[in-house]
DNA sequence: TTGTAAGCGTTATCAG
DNA sequence: CTGATAACGCTTACAA
């Protein structure tokens, strides 16, 4: 089985080879390969054959190899809590595509809050030889041990934040907190509640410290609802909206908070909008069209999603500037009626 | 530059190599493989300097060079029109997950159903030898010049058929469509139209020949509401339900669809499950938070994702078996009160 | 049980 | 402008 001369047959496992393609174009391999990456220093009469033999052969170079050779794989890690979750989906939805017109292409991998998955898909990407990640890190990850973990490779997080010097894109979630509680003090609401299905994660404490401020400076006492998912999260908030002895503003803090909310309310037949009052956090496509539409707490999530990128191709290009850049987004008060607006 | 002796130094590109590990434990390059594949043909003495070696340096085995030798890669590609889709985000969800528990990682891409997107995915995926394929072909996609592309890579169909042998894992969608006309028949109403964005697409065409087999068979006229895309539907449906001579039962053939329709109705005050109802197609949290508690026809994504998983590795293990497998999952009518249902 | 050597498919280097 | 050659890091015969 050797030299089976110029016939159509190829490399060891089926698939043509940059030799093969030489071969039929009658060529050297590394003319060949100059040609595929573009190098002006082809004759056109070279060119063209080349041309040929690939679309003859149906040749597909072999990023491995490429990879093996060159150092870098064109690939990029997306590492995110899941992606069943409007705000992840968008962003991988927006990384993606975006990726791929920098000729990127991503691997998906979800940690589900579990900082061992984590660590094993920071490993998975690291024998992958990935050019960088983008992260949003599982709550209780140890920072520490993760970023000696992480060695040199660029890693832009999302969301929340890493290491000091680690570059990151999140959402200014503290003013997140304080605009909507203002928003509920302008409606002359006095028991404001936030309802949070933990006040440990980054983000909801972040808003959480917002509400709090704002609560304070407004001589206002504070007050939280919390239970370990968001399905024991229902029962609470019931609790709290029978028992209270008038209505008040609730606040969530969450897109999960702000469906054990609704559903609490729903359950109860309380309307949000003329006595009670609500906010979301996280907008979504059906909050406009609930019984009350819901006012939201909106989080830019596609340019999030674009300037982690950013930062990150910024990052993979310069790999001593160690690029410092923490880029805050702000959050967007999406004002329906739910909060008590549009109720003159 | 030459030999740095046993110092801590490493491979050409500042990771460290089987080579490293191999001198720090004292051993052959060959045997350093053959405890990192769990050979047991390595003494226990050996096997604990390598570890210890291997532990020191960090090492991670380098995929690409794994990949480039021994054929596989570990690596499966996920094909979808795009991830911002509940039904889509779930599937991904699952199947990253049972991936990586099989040892495998995903390589993401979405086509936002661009054919040319398409194949240059497809592309991709064959340079980076992934091992296999799941696909949701985008709308238009020539399927005969797809299947010559794709060549002999392993392809599972998943929520599309692509060509006849190709193993898919659909729903039943005339099934589908046949039982929430069904249901709307069984509360007596003669009026049923369907709501859809396209009468084109595969999913939508099949679950609209249910319904108009259905309707047929009742001797009852059917009747499609359509526009180019999910905003122009609202208006769309706004006038037919300013128009109706009487109420009348709307059937949504997707979850775009659905929220048209919702938004039509919701705009004009129109309350579904008493003289007008509604089903929706697929669920969602908050179908059952809207005003009136949205039925709907509920798509099993989860186990869709999984049976395409198997599917694949099945594929993937048998090369020449040309397993042939279609799995339909049925739907689901989760019923709620927007049909009519639970108002004696 | 262990080590040596060849080769996976590319590309960079270096002569021609 | 072009072609031979040597790595890239790993695994798998084949020897020892």
């Amino acid at each position: 089985m050797k030299a089976t001369s110029n016939s159509r047959v190829s490399g060891s496992r089926g698939r043509p080879t940059v030799l093969d393609v030489a071969r039929i174009a009658e060529v050297g391999a590394s003319t060949v390969s100059r040609y595929l990456r573009g190098s002006k220093s082809v004759s056109a009469a070279v060119s063209e054959r080349i041309a040929f033999a690939v679309r003859q052969l149906g040749y597909q170079p072999n990023e491995l190899a490429r990879g093996l050779r060159g150092g870098s794989t064109n690939t990029i890690g997306i590492v995110f809590p899941q992606v069943t979750n409007l705000f992840f989906s968008n962003c991988v939805q927006i990384a993606e595509e975006e990726a791929r017109k920098s000729g990127y292409t991503v691997m998906l991998l979800t940690h589900q809050e579990n900082p061992e998955i984590q660590a094993s898909h920071l490993a998975t990407l690291q024998r992958y030889r990935v050019d960088g990640i983008i992260l949003t890190a599982a709550e209780g990850t140890d920072i520490e041990s993760f970023r000696l973990q992480a060695g040199n490779i660029p890693i832009v997080a999302l969301d929340r934040p890493l290491w000091k010097e680690c570059p990151s894109v999140l959402l200014k979630n503290r003013d997140a907190g304080k605009i909507a509680t203002q928003h509920m003090l302008s409606h002359g609401h006095k028991d404001i509640v936030c309802v949070t299905t933990s006040q440990e994660m980054y983000t909801f404490k972040e808003r959480l410290i917002g509400y709090t401020q704002i609560m304070r400076q407004a001589g206002l006492q504070p007050r939280v609802l919390t239970a370990v998912d968001y399905q024991q999260l229902i029962p609470e908030v019931t609790r709290f909206l029978k028992s209270a002895d008038r209505p008040a503003a609730l606040l969530s803090l969450s897109n999960m908070a702000t469906f054990s909310a609704v559903s609490a309310a729903k359950g109860l037949g309380i309307y949000f909008g003329k006595t009670w009052s609500f906010i979301g956090f996280d907008d979504f496509d059906f909050a406009p069209l609930l019984e009350s539409p819901l006012t939201t707490v909106r989080q830019p999530a596609k340019e999030i999603a674009l300037a982690a990128l950013q930062l990150l191709f910024q990052q993979m290009a310069g790999p001593n500037s160690k690029v410092q850049a923490h880029i805050r987004f702000a959050a967007e008060l999406m004002l329906r009626s739910s909060c008590g607006c549009l109720f003159p």
